[in-house]
Order: C-alpha cells, then structure tokens, then sequence
DNA sequence: CACCACCCCTGGACGC
DNA sequence: TGCGTCCAGGGGTGGT
C-alpha cells in the first residue's frame, strides 16, 4: 500500500525518464481515468510529448509533459508504475496504461485492485489548483504549526486527522500508527487536547518515520515493488503497525490491537497516552 | 463538524 | 490440491 516514502521512492526512479518522448499511449480501462478528457483532447495522456519531470504532493504522483500536460497517478491500495526495457516474458497482468517510450522502453500502470487511478490536468497549475488545494503541506516538509493549526479546536480522534489528507498529506495507516508510538501519542486522543509539546512531537515523528522509510527505499508490504521490480526495505523498521500483541519494543507490554476511522490501529496501551 | 456504514476490488492468508 | 471465507485498505459518498 503506497504511502507517501513508497511513492517518493518511486518518483525517484522514474527521474531517468525525464526527457523521453512518449510515442503512444496504450489506455486499456478507459474508466480508470477519472476525469476523461474530450475525445478531440489528443495527447492528454502525454502522447507526443516529452517527459518534463515527475512530481509529488503526499501521495499523488504527477507526470508532467513539455506540452505542460500533467497526469496524475493515484496508486491508490495497489498502485505500480513499473518500467519495462524490451518485451517482458510475461507481461504482468491488471496494466491499464502503457506509455510506450521507444527503443523498447516503457512505462506501465498497474493496479489489480483499481482503487488508484488516474486523473488529467492541462498544467502543474492547474492541478495545484484543482487537486492539490484541498490536500494539507506535503508532510515530509510540513512545519509543526501546519499541524498544530489543524489539530486547534479539532473534536476528531489524532489519527483520524492524520489520516484525513487535508491537514498534512501523505500519512496513510502504516505510517499514522508508526509515527503516534514514536511520539508516544494514543491514536484515540482528541486532536484538539493535545498540548503544543505533543503536536510538535508528532510533526518531527511524522517527519523522522517518513524520512527514514524514504532513506529505506519504501515499505515492502503485499502490494509494493519499485519501478524496476525491487523490493522496498522498510518493513522491518515497523514498531507498531501490525505487531497487535506482540510486545512493545519500549517497555514489553503487549500491544493493543483496536480500529480507529475503521482502520485497523495498534499502539502501546502504557507507554502511549 | 464528527463519525459511521458502506462502496469500490482482488490477492493473499487461513481453515477445512 | 482446492475450495470457501475473511481481511486488508485510500478515498469518496451519503446518512445520522
């Protein structure tokens, strides 16, 4: 399941095909584009155009054009973009989209689940406007006070909040769970009672436990594997998210396993508060 | 506004 | 081995 580290590693991989002329598109599911473009709108899924960059807000992946065209990648639960040189064997099942790159090159969106999709803008303006407004700051470079401002006079449960995108983006289950032990936060607590101390807490959590699962090339749970087909390493940094009644690696107490927002959630019952 | 139920979908884990 | 059942979850919607 992408979460913000696991679509920054992916961003990161894909920078090499900056400059590579997309020479078709291959749209297999039509409805795995959200907002479909007219059917006179040629090349808004970049055909013809030269790959300008790749960016990211929490964790949706935009693929820019030199027409100024953007495509917007959510990966969604089971989301991949995975770059091909040459005919695979077997080619993968669930690919909706294929950029086809030449020389044999590729770039394929893949997503047996299709809870991801993508969505198409005319500029990085546009889609900054549009999309990106209603999200929170990134939340690897958000600032204490983003936080803070969102958790003021909040009634919702802190995780819930971190999950919402609108306060910071990009902070999905593994990591919510992750950073509130880190911070020694129950995921329960009112966003609204936490003291300044804590929301500063948590805002360097978030930022440490999402920096550190960047530095670690992504999570490597189900569904994940970078662009060329390697696995994620960060897996083994997980503390809490699902170690429910395993001990908890601060003080031994075993680890409660609830939902919270329905998300599964686990936290140390003691040293959480 | 908070929160809940539910929906989308499929693969993997697990039980028999 | 092979089937059924449950579960995972990001994001959205619609009702209380």
């Amino acid at each position: 399941m992408p979460e913000l580290p696991e679509v920054e590693c992916i961003r990161r991989a894909l920078l090499p095909l900056i400059g590579r002329c997309v020479e078709s598109v291959d749209l297999r599911r039509r409805d795995i584009v959200e907002n479909p473009p007219a059917r006179r709108a040629a090349g808004a899924l970049l055909a013809g155009d030269v790959i300008r960059g790749f960016h990211r807000h929490g964790k949706q992946l935009a693929m820019e054009g030199g027409s100024g065209r953007v495509v917007c990648v959510q990966l969604g639960m089971s989301g991949q973009l995975l770059v091909r040189e040459g005919a695979a064997p077997k080619p993968p099942s669930h690919v909706h989209a294929v950029w086809v790159l030449g020389d044999g090159l590729s770039l394929a969106f893949r997503d047996p689940r299709r809870f991801g999709g993508l969505s198409l803008y005319g500029s990085m303006q546009e889609i900054r406007a549009e999309r990106w407004a209603a999200l929170g700051p990134d939340a690897l470079d958000h600032r204490a006070e983003d936080l803070a401002a969102a958790c003021r006079g909040s009634g919702r449960k802190i995780k819930d909040l971190l999950l919402g995108q609108g306060a910071i983006a990009g902070v999905g289950n593994i990591y919510a769970d992750e950073s509130l032990f880190l911070a020694r936060v129950r995921p329960t607590r009112r966003a609204g009672r936490l003291t300044r101390a804590e929301v500063d807490g948590l805002s360097e959590a978030v930022r440490r436990v999402l920096a550190r699962a960047v530095e670690a090339g992504g999570t490597t749970l189900r569904d994940y594997v970078r662009p060329d087909g390697g696995l994620g390493g960060a897996g083994a940094l997980h503390l809490a998210y699902g170690r429910g009644g395993e001990p908890c690696v601060r003080c031994s107490t075993p680890l409660r396993r609830t939902t919270v927002g329905q998300r599964t959630t686990c936290y140390c019952p003691s040293c959480q508060v």
